[in-house]
DNA sequence: AACAAATGATACTATTATGGTATCATTAAC
DNA sequence: GTTAATGATACCATAATAGTATCATTTGTT
């Protein structure tokens, strides 16, 4: 039902926080006082949003995380990519036991067109247009 | 992530096969057959359609489930509000604590835009339209 | 060189939501 | 009155989510 999970959620605030702060190094123990989420968790947020390629971490004494560059481009659908898989309005739940209706199934038809239309908005959400 | 839930789904396909035996009472055994749900869960199911007044049911010998009169109408939008309680893509991860940004979070502008044009096309999906 | 302050990696635990089962009561047909 | 069905509800099992803990590694500071 929800399109955006916690991680998403928590993460993006994150990104925006640090964003705001451009170029700035924002050690886990500073992010956690402006975001009001749970230190370690945050952490592994943070972590995945590194490997992922959007922010830079610098370990060490004054370390913390930083957006890397051009990722104010980042948009929320990259983020629910990164957090929540492969983006999929419509499994069908016969999809273990092969489906019967798979092809025919009307539904699924009408639930990709709706896919299709959310998935372009959630493109149009970039980190930069929150910022404003 | 999922728009529709398991609930939904069983109930989408169990009324579309009571909608197809236009006016006749079928058993949950009988819908089992068609519909490969397990026995009890579907029974859960149907009792709360009829709950919510999209079938009727009949007990006793012979009884079973009919669609009601008019419910060949009945929206996919509606269905989700029945097994998943009312339609909001966006909730807040801070509503229990009380948002800090309420009314200034852009993020929850930008998905109530979207909510709002995935609910008018999950209005305009009934179950007459998915029986051709 | 030693120490402290940070992240990396990963394993663990607790809580909640989901999916499904079981049981007993009630109703209606024969 | 017996049987075949649903109504209502309580229960259980599994999986997903949210969060914690720990140890290793890196880096700045003295
Ligand atoms: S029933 Fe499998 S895709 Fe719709
Ligand atoms: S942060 Fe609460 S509504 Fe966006």
């Amino acid at each position: 039902m929800k399109l955006i999970t916690r991680d998403t959620d928590y993460a993006l605030r994150a990104i925006c926080k640090i964003a705001k702060e451009k170029g700035k190094v924002l050690s886990v123990k500073e992010l956690t006082g402006l975001t009001k989420v749970p230190g370690p968790y945050l952490r592994k947020i943070l972590q995945r949003l590194n490997k992922a390629g959007v922010l830079i971490s610098h370990k060490g004494t004054g370390g913390g995380f930083k957006l890397a560059r051009g990722k104010v481009n980042t948009r929320l659908f990259d983020l629910i990519v990164i957090f929540q898989g492969h983006f999929k309005l419509n499994e069908c739940f016969f999809k273990k036991e092969k489906c019967p209706d798979t092809g025919t199934c009307p539904l699924k038809k009408r639930i990709d067109k709706i896919e299709k239309n959310v998935i372009k908005e959630l493109k149009e959400i970039t980190i930069a247009s929150l910022l404003r």
